[in-house]
DNA sequence: CGGCTTGCTTCCACCCAGTGGCAATACCAT
DNA sequence: ATGGTATTGCCACTGGGTGGAAGCAAGCCG
């Protein structure tokens, strides 16, 4: 299934690059973006496909990526993310400082509630988590360490939402509120009522509107100039007519916790 | 001055490559690889110079890992690693799995010593850290997380050593066994004793062999297979007579726990 | 202030590393 | 055996990569 190969343009076939202004970096880049979550591990056709490039050069990138350490070969001949750009990863900033600063507050969280404990930073339109603590008594979230949350339907998202600049909420909106449950706001006007009270509080609620069963609460961790670092929040097991209670006893919890996190890693 | 253009050197100086057998992509990972915990943010020439590139060339790979976010330019100039490697390196599996089926044990001998926690993985001849609980009670250890520990010198470097191939043993001794402290055994007799010691306890210590005040336990986690995996340990105040009697008090909890993730992440 | 150093940016002529089609080989399932 | 699919290896051709040099921008100092 060669796909829609055009050699009707011109026999100059010749090219031997089929997609000129592509460096040989954003190739190889390219074949780090193959893989995610959902593919941890990829064959070498399948690396071609989803990057979009001819098998050889794939090859080529792959072999050149592994002999580095990058890549993993596996028995079954697939390949893998390897230890080595984990560790280089390990030197981004964001997650350095922030996540130092920030465990022994999450710890203290967990102790108490034995509920879910996330910090997240912003990145592009989302919530990235950088650190989880959770348990086997905690709700199950799909979430995990490096992977993303809505920032309209989670109680972190609405605490990095509501202190950036007013384009991000633009930005969002305009993408369209992707109803998760029931409960999620999709319709822009009430999210901003939402934001405004979250500035006014200073905490983030969300009543069952990513996952049903489970409400967080959240608090953002803001920078001397005001800007948002991050958020910390709590995702707690839903209990019926208790939420509301159980939401405002933890909600200066983690306000305090997040003030803490902001004046440690300043 | 420059000026003193040297067409002498048989005019094939040309080249307008210093270094032909080097890739593209090689010069890529070599801009990656400045990086490092003792030099998280780097300008263009110290780029240019520990990667050992001409600054031209230094500053067009860097510009094109800026692009796709694997770099972050910061207000002064210089760049560091950017948070879309972390995102991909949280997918190496060495961490995946493991980190998330050791963290709930890592964190009950937490809550039961407050001191250290250290989970790490072999990795070359070196133990790699993958993950670490701590707090400001705990001994202060130089170890981070993605930060490197010797094999011969520390509990878990002894732990996964004791389960390793032979091989790993003489590749380690016949590099030298660093001394690190005045305890540190630099005997490969002496080491061997202790590591058959560990097979036989399913326990390794380390008394005050890497840092001066700490003392360690630690276990191997083990595959089915009856290979290594990582290793769990412990790094404790070291409170003179006591010693011996803390660690023994500690040894069978660390085993336990190894236990239980070796079982849960089978 | 003007000369001096250091570091970043831009430019471009040259040419070697990269390319990708193709064929051979390995590996399955039938 | 047989057909289909994935991986490996090859190699003629060329466009992306290269790095020296010159142009800027800042900071330093006598």
């Amino acid at each position: 299934m060669a796909g829609q190969r055009q050699p009707d343009e011109s026999e100059n076939v010749a090219g031997r690059t089929k997609v000129p202004g592509q460096t040989v970096s954003r190739r190889l880049l390219a074949v780090l973006d193959c893989f995610d979550v959902a593919h941890p591990a990829l064959s070498l056709t399948e690396v071609a496909t989803r990057s979009g490039l001819p098998v050889s050069t794939a090859r080529r990138l792959i072999g050149e990526l592994c002999k580095w350490g990058g890549l993993e070969r596996l028995d079954d001949g697939r390949y893998r993310i390897g230890i080595r750009l984990w560790t280089i990863g390990t030197l981004a900033p964001q997650q350095r400082g922030l996540r130092e600063a920030a465990l022994p507050y999450m710890h203290d969280l967990f102790q108490a509630t034995q509920e879910n404990i996330q910090l997240t930073v912003l990145d592009g339109h989302e919530a990235l988590c950088i650190e989880k603590i959770s348990s086997d008594k905690a709700v199950p979230t799909q979430t995990r360490i490096g992977g993303r949350l809505p920032l309209h339907a989670t109680g972190v998202g609405k605490a990095l939402l509501a202190f950036s600049a007013r384009e991000l909420f633009d930005a969002v909106t305009e993408a369209g509120l992707a109803r998760m449950t029931p409960h999620t706001i999709i319709q822009p006007g009430r999210l901003a009522a939402a934001l405004a009270e979250v500035r006014k509080s200073g905490v983030a609620y969300s009543c069952e509107e990513m996952t049903l069963g489970a409400v967080s609460v959240a608090a953002p961790i803001l920078s001397l100039d005001g800007g948002v670092r991050a958020a910390l929040g709590i995702v707690a097991h839903s209990r019926a007519a208790a939420d509301r209670a159980t939401l405002d006893r933890l909600a200066p919890a983690v306000r305090t916790a997040a003030l803490g996190v902001a004046r440690s890693s300043n």
